[in-house]
DNA sequence: CCTCGGCAAATCGTATACAATGGGCGCTCT
DNA sequence: AGAGCGCCCATTGTATACGATTTGCCGAGG
């Protein structure tokens, strides 16, 4: 479609593009949608860890793809809060300070917990069991050492488990909510030690398996407090020091 | 939030709506801010029905300014559902389904409710105060027969309210709900009675100055529940008829 | 040696030009 | 006259060019 000898500039024949080179004319927004992803899951998977920068120019030339449709996705990003956006200084990897920090697993607590009557009420035979199966690939990353992978299904198993709820619109929060959550981790999270407790979601699935939606929601509260409690939170008031604020008159 | 960056120069420090992220302003992105505004009112008040068409090239020609920053302005509000992007067919007012719209009171009753035991810890005499002003203001709005203007006010005393928790994620989600709500009022509601009743608010904050939360949470509940009682909610099967669902053998 | 001021490079913000797609509408054939 | 077909226009999607601003460097002066 729009596949023709871009950049006569030239700097085009050296540089392999190992980056996915995407069929050529797939339809556009499909493509947007996969560079999407590809950006959202290097952020989840802390390869693209909080801080870094995110150049317009770098990116449409990975992606090959023009800055308009790198900075559309940019700007989707940015709404999601996985990165932050400066009006003249580019994207970057969003740091997520201590308050978002608690505000996000406060609210995690409030909807995943509230989510659980719903979701016991809802779920099937079948939903337990590819939960059950997610649960065991994570569980398996995780032995594995695959840290990258661990942290993406864990947080599609919350996402998964949301979604049961049969409420899309919270389902979306949620999904949301644990992608920053994955941030929050990279930032005060200890190493060798990320969120999720390797059995902690296999045990979820089991009281939900015997209906026990209360002992499901508890542990679930447990569970989020649980993470939320092995993080080492500094405050850490490096980045956007706020000048303005702190040294008003 | 590490978000306040505000220049010197700027004065325009009308706090208490503080809608969304936006820090920094310098220029040319406060146009875009007060565009956004305005667009985003005129859907919230209803001069912009659901369904209407929001084309690029009108909407830049109105606003003096290029496709270009309509077209972020656009995207922004379709990441916010307010409008819906159709791939080659432009913009428009989001039409929220009966499912939507469940969905959304029913985060709403799960989050507006949930927040209220810590509202109740955290506020104010000056709080309560500035809730009274809003409450009032709705109900002369509502008996003026200014019906875009309640509109408006209600979303924002909800907010306004959520604000009060202390966790901003979660105060921005209810405040995009609300406005999603708003929606369906235009699409559900049935004319001459929109959601709030008009003594509502202003019971709710009584129940919050005398610190008696298990009282306003149960109202809230109430409250919430009653609007969306009062919606007239038929599916409205009409547009994209999913054939394939229809005649699937 | 330290500091201040200007210059240059880098990078984002905006506008415009071009391409492609889909719908509306008139023409023609039966 | 009705229906089918194809062309034209309206509208969006994408790319690139240009302008603005910020940053970092380097040289000059105290």
């Amino acid at each position: 479609m729009n596949q023709r000898q871009r950049w006569p500039e030239g700097k085009e024949g050296t540089a392999p593009k190992a980056a996915t080179r995407r069929g050529k004319d797939g339809d556009g927004a499909e493509r947007h949608e996969v560079i999407y992803q590809s950006i959202s899951d290097a952020i989840i998977e802390h390869r693209l860890k909080p801080g870094a920068r995110l150049r317009e120019d770098a990116l449409a030339d990975v992606f090959d793809i023009s800055r308009t449709g790198i900075r559309k996705i940019l700007q989707r990003l940015a709404l999601e809060e996985l990165v932050t956006l400066t009006p003249r200084r580019g994207a970057s990897v969003t740091r997520p300070s201590a308050d978002e920090a608690k505000d996000v697993f406060d609210a995690r607590q409030m909807i995943e917990c509230g989510l659980i009557p719903e979701i016991t009420r809802r779920i099937t035979r079948e939903d337990i069991q590819t939960l059950r199966d997610m649960a065991t690939q994570e569980r398996e990353a995780l032995r594995a050492g695959e840290q990258s992978t661990a942290i993406k299904l864990s947080a599609a198993f919350h996402g998964h488990l949301a979604h049961l709820s049969g409420n899309a619109t919270l389902a979306a929060f949620v999904e949301r909510l644990c992608s920053r959550s994955s941030l929050i981790l990279a930032v005060y999270g200890n190493p060798g030690h990320l969120g999720c407790e390797s059995h902690d979601h296999e045990d979820l699935v089991s009281y939900l398996e015997k209906g026990n939606g209360e002992r499901a929601q508890a542990f679930m509260g447990r569970h989020l407090k649980a993470i939320e409690a092995s993080l080492s939170i500094h405050s850490e008031e490096d980045e956007a020091p706020d000048l303005y604020t702190i040294f008003s008159r």
